[in-house]
DNA sequence: AAGCAATAG
DNA sequence: GGTTCTATTGCTT
């Protein structure tokens, strides 16, 4: 408010006391700027999720594990001294009795996660998700309505819960609405626990910092409310910087340096000082939250804006590695991308490199639009980023879908990129060749279709969505996949798109994948399609089911403000408890289906300086890259026959900058860096 | 608008 | 600074 250039004396107290005086003003004139917000915050999630689907759990110590890390653990499990973010070992030397459940594979608590934002939105739309297991409302105008319609006596009133710092406390015209407020958040804590089972702690005061720092102060299953009187207190009782929500490990660093390391020494620190070292914006807001003040909205927030899967590990090193492992996060992916309903434009790909200093930072990455091939796509941005020819040493793989999009009737170029059908038959690749045993290839078409066309295209028979889908006993390999292509309508432009590529190819491989494997295996494949191999087919128990709708009409995007009709459910609800087989057995293998016209008069021009036999589809990079006598060879191939694929555009001109260029040795020239339909070429052959 | 850093649970 | 698997927001370009 009063930010006048008077730098004097003691900011905190100005702030403190500026914020008092918005309140008690607003109190006498309308009141209305008094916001009542709730925080609720899950006890141990994963653990109770793991419990509800396991109740013999509930009276043993359980430690939710991922990788080698107990991530949370009930009660019992506290009890005995195990706590969050311990190592397995430490867990079970304090704790020798401890179950152990894996959560790596968050379908189960995601979905959980929705229910409860979806219980509470039934009562207030205005909830806003703080990862899985908190969530913010805004229920001022709730409780303005419970004031005025409910006859009320403030002598029939009282705080639920506990009040920080308050023994007891009697309700009066300055604190009503709170109070009313902690009677809706009992409510909704009761509500949660009747509906879903779980039990959880609230938090009630004026804003969300002072909501979510308070609903911590007595747990587990319990609620505070905070009066603004004692928002003081509250801050003044933080033992630490990193105790505030906002201030996060860069920014305490940089605190640092100025030294202040504690919530008075931030309070008490000059702001202009404090704006040298952030800037306007961010030194305010920082300075605020250790008041206690933040203006922020509660932000509704609708289906999620991304998604992404990822893993990490001590060590990946080969190409080949790298492949499986994003095949592999490809496929939930893909998966969860379908029940959603939405399409994706965009793909990125996000590697954390292992560095002696530096070893679980540092995370990098690329990404890239239209989403062709997936894999190959994400085997581009791997290159992209990191130099295959050099050692690496990567810990984690990230696959993330964003920008995604409601269904669409079919107009976007990239929309009716997505919803190509008509790719023929697909066949299946026994993976033992490439010691992958008991893995199933599906080819790139089987993905897309079972992604995109079930759900976006009402003329799709349900049927052939379900043969799709149900993996193995209907699609053994080579055996015939259904086709779309004849329903649907307007997708099937780009006729040129299909030519060559989905009807002259013998085998669903993905080029680029296809050339990062070992040439024996290469070999190997090749035989292979003319063999068809009989792999085992992966046994997903029920087939694909929608989700069961959840009331998610309830999400009204506020800022989809588009008709975000489809995308119906976007809570996913797991059909089946698949993750956990899917991640054993399927392998998706991409087929060159999706390549797309070349637009980019960039490329065209790379592309004729590579070489006027080439055809357009052939990124000049990728060819670069190859070995001399394969690409002399692919040239003898192009000279004779000219293929008619097409290659992806988009992303021309300025991908470079600093990292890129490290990345991408030589060829500075790599603008579009398109892809390597380059071995396509040579499969036809 | 895209890419990424920072933040959080 | 744990660690893991996400997801969002807001600089920066």
């Amino acid at each position: 408010m009063d930010k006048d250039e008077e730098s004097d004396g003691n900011d905190w107290d100005r702030s403190l006391e500026t914020d008092m005086m918005e309140i008690e003003g607003s109190c006498n004139a309308t009141l209305k700027s008094q916001r009542v917000v709730l925080h609720f915050d899950l006890d141990c999630f994963y653990a109770q999720v793991e419990m509800i689907r396991n109740p013999a759990l509930r009276t043993k110590p359980l430690g939710i594990q991922q990788k080698n890390i107990i991530v949370t653990c009930n009660y019992v499990a506290r009890d005995q001294g195990v706590n969050k973010l311990m190592s397995v070992s430490d867990a079970l030397e304090k704790c020798p009795q401890l179950v152990l459940v894996k959560g790596e594979d968050l379908t189960h608590y995601r979905e959980m996660s929705y229910k409860v934002t979806e219980l509470l939105m039934s009562h207030c739309p205005l909830v806003e998700r703080l990862g899985f297991d908190e969530n913010y409302m805004d229920v001022t105008e709730m409780v303005e309505r419970r004031l005025k319609e409910t006859i009320q006596e403030i002598s029939d009133l009282s705080f639920r819960g506990h009040v920080y710092g308050y023994d007891c406390v009697a309700v009066d015209r300055e604190n009503v609405r709170l109070a009313i407020g902690s009677v809706m958040a009992e409510e909704m804590r009761q509500a949660i626990y009747t509906t879903l089972g779980l039990t959880g702690c609230a938090g009630v005061a004026c804003n969300k910092l002072l909501a979510k720092l308070v609903s911590g102060s007595f747990k587990p299953n319990q609620q505070t409310t905070l009066l603004p009187q004692s928002t003081a207190e509250l801050m003044g009782s933080l033992t630490g910087l990193s105790k505030v929500p906002g201030i996060g490990y860069k920014t305490r660093e940089k605190l640092k340096v100025l030294g202040l390391v504690s919530v008075r020494d931030l309070q008490s620190f000059p702001l202009p000082d404090l704006v040298k070292e952030f800037g306007e914006g961010m030194a305010q807001r920082i300075q605020n939250l250790v008041c206690g003040v933040d203006e922020s909205p509660v932000t509704p927030a609708g289906p999620p804006q991304s998604l992404s899967d990822e893993d990490s590990f001590k060590k990946i090193s080969t190409p080949e590695e790298v492949l499986r492992k994003i095949e592999e996060l490809l496929i939930n992916l893909t998966e969860r991308m379908n029940k959603d309903g939405r399409q994706p434009n965009t793909l990125r790909l996000t590697v954390r490199r292992y560095t002696s200093t530096n070893r679980w930072f540092n995370r990098e990455s690329r990404s890239s639009d239209a989403v062709p091939q997936l894999l190959a796509l994400s085997m581009k941005l791997f290159h992209k980023m990191i130099d295959a020819h050099q050692p690496f040493h990567l810990t984690l793989l990230n696959v993330c879908f964003s920008n995604l999009q409601a269904k669409s009737s079919g107009k976007s170029s990239i929309t009716s990129f997505f919803s190509q059908k008509s790719l023929s038959a697909s066949q299946e690749v026994d993976s033992d060749l490439h010691d992958l045993p008991t893995k199933t290839l599906l080819s790139k078409a089987d993905v897309l279709h079972k992604i995109w066309t079930p759900i976006n295209h009402k003329s799709q028979p349900p049927k052939s969505v379900k043969s799709l889908i149900t993996p193995k006993s209907s699609a053994l390999p080579n055996a015939p996949v259904p086709v779309y292509s004849e329903e649907t309508n307007t997708d099937i432009k780009e006729p040129s798109l299909m030519s060559g590529v989905c009807f002259s190819l013998p085998a669903d491989v993905d080029p680029e994948v296809f050339r990062l494997l070992p040439d024996h295996i290469q070999r190997e494949l090749m035989l292979s399609f003319t063999n068809k191999g009989s792999g085992e087919v992966n046994n997903r128990p029920t087939e694909y089911l929608y989700p069961a709708e959840h009331s998610l009409s309830d999400f009204k995007q506020p800022r989809t403000t588009g008709t975000c009709e489809s995308a119906a459910s976007y809570n996913q609800s797991s059909a089946s408890n698949d993750s956990e087989l899917c991640k054993d057995h399927s392998i998706t293998h991409l087929n060159p289906e999706l390549i797309t016209p070349t637009k980019n008069p960039d490329f065209q021009q790379a592309n004729q300086a590579l070489h006027s036999d080439a055809p357009a589809n052939v990124d000049p990079y990728v060819f670069s890259q190859l070995p001399a006598d394969v690409q002399s060879e692919l040239l003898t191939e192009w000279r004779q026959q000219r293929p008619v694929l097409k290659i992806p555009s988009k992303h021309s001109s300025k991908t470079s900058n600093g990292r890129n260029k490290k990345a991408t040795p030589k060829n500075s020239q790599m603008k579009g860096a398109k892809l390597a339909v380059v071995l396509s070429v040579f499969l036809v052959s």
